[in-house]
DNA sequence: AAAATCAAGTAAACTGAATTCATTAACAAC
DNA sequence: GTTGTTAATGAATTCAGTTTACTTGATTTT
């Protein structure tokens, strides 16, 4: 009601202006702030505006952050986000585990973010994180289906346990990582995933032991005969095998 | 400051009835809820006491919610929780995996409180869930390494990863059922996972199937016998082989 | 048994954050 | 310039959780 000459409007910007510097604001908030409580009025100030402002540009709060987390995580798929290029079920798995890896090690805070604030929600379905988990797990899902067909894996197990098992380590791993329980290599624990689902999945496992032990059991079995031929007959009680 | 003749009271309780009291009350109000917003106003009025009444007896909201899922999550830690009779490592790794899956299936609206509400909380690690988990976990982390130990485990993945991929698919697994995506059956998923988790990690593999390598060697040990069959005879009962 | 003490319980105030909305000011078109 | 439109404001509202000062009944002391 009063007057107000001491009041200060920012400039009009276009509406994809204004959108962009809040969601550069959010976003940087929450670099700073971490996974601590994020508040609109930061986000404000950041943005050089005034928080009713916002909901000018967003529905709400969490409106706002799931398209920060949208931007975001879409910068972070690369071009060696599909699988085109890569043959073989155990390098496929090890790859879809990798980049998800290397995602959360290269974007902590992104990562906890999306994981401790966006995904407990109650309405998390329609959630950036949740379509991109989805994507990433169909894609495992058939990795795993195509290697069934072919008879590489067995059919014993569920591919959709396969799957779970995968992208339920990665996860297990990341909440390990972002609670600040040791660090990790993308590079090694996608290799040790990949390797023990491979192994487990397995239809006809190579069994290198029993293969090592009719080794040794030829080897003497060859060298008896060798002196069976050098010394013809008269065999005696040594040349027991055992 | 007016005389409230009309003021009434709730009757006066010891301290561990009350506290009892304001438990209960928050259990039920958590399980009719589910796991929308719970609130301190709904349970003060279940427990037939005012809000400010509960800080008597718990510091905060978080500690009273933190209280209840360690009582509650206590009375579903049955007998059947110690691994002590349970012998041959894919036997206690399909326990330990169906015992939690069975406490979550038993109880899902516990299990979406803990997962869901007190997890992604900054200071989680001071929840029962926390040392809960922590303790499943070791508990795998040791069936894991006495395996290797034995020689019965490939040493090549680390223990902590195999432990890893089954707490985190269990985990995995959970979220979906929470969520509503799909039942599983607790002995099912179990079976999957130790299935897998087992072969995947065994040092020798047990073949169902010849392997390449193998043919060659049988070639080989049929071309000594062969051999031994051309010089005459001769030989003893006692080259059998076996 | 009266007085003093104590602690359970209450009601209301406080706090901090999201959200709403009537008002204002900046810009564009005429 | 006048006017219409709409971005931006900031004060008000709402809604939880939390704190506080007060009331009151029970218990202990004398």
């Amino acid at each position: 009601m009063a007057k107000n000459a001491s009041r200060k409007s920012a400039s009009r910007l276009s509406i994809d202006d204004r959108t962009a510097d809040i969601l550069n604001a959010a976003r940087q908030v929450i670099s700073e702030k971490g996974y601590e409580k994020i508040l609109l009025a930061d986000i404000a100030r950041q943005a050089g505006i005034v928080e009713g402002t916002i909901y000018r540009y967003f529905q709400n709060k969490r409106d706002l952050l799931v398209k920060v987390a949208e931007l975001w995580f879409g910068e972070q798929l690369s071009a060696d986000s599909h699988l085109d290029g890569i043959s073989g079920t155990q390098n496929k798995l090890r790859h879809v585990a990798w980049r998800t890896l290397s995602i959360i090690k290269r974007e902590p805070v992104l990562s906890r973010f999306m994981l401790m604030e966006l995904r407990p929600d109650p309405n998390y379905r329609s959630t950036p994180f949740f379509e991109l988990n989805r994507h990433f797990t169909r894609e495992t899902l058939q990795i795993c289906k195509d290697a069934i067909a072919t008879g590489e894996f067995h059919a014993d197990v569920s591919p959709a346990l396969m799957r779970d098992m995968l992208h339920g380590c990665i996860e297990h791993r990341t909440w390990a990582f972002l609670r600040g329980e040791g660090d990790f290599s993308p590079d090694e624990v996608a290799e040790g995933i990949a390797t023990v689902v491979y192994r487990g999945m397995l239809a006809h496992p190579v069994s290198n032991q029993p293969a090592a032990a009719l080794e040794t059991l030829v080897a003497r079995l060859e060298k008896v005969a060798e002196r069976l031929e050098q010394k013809p007959p008269q065999v005696g009680r040594n040349n027991q095998l055992r």
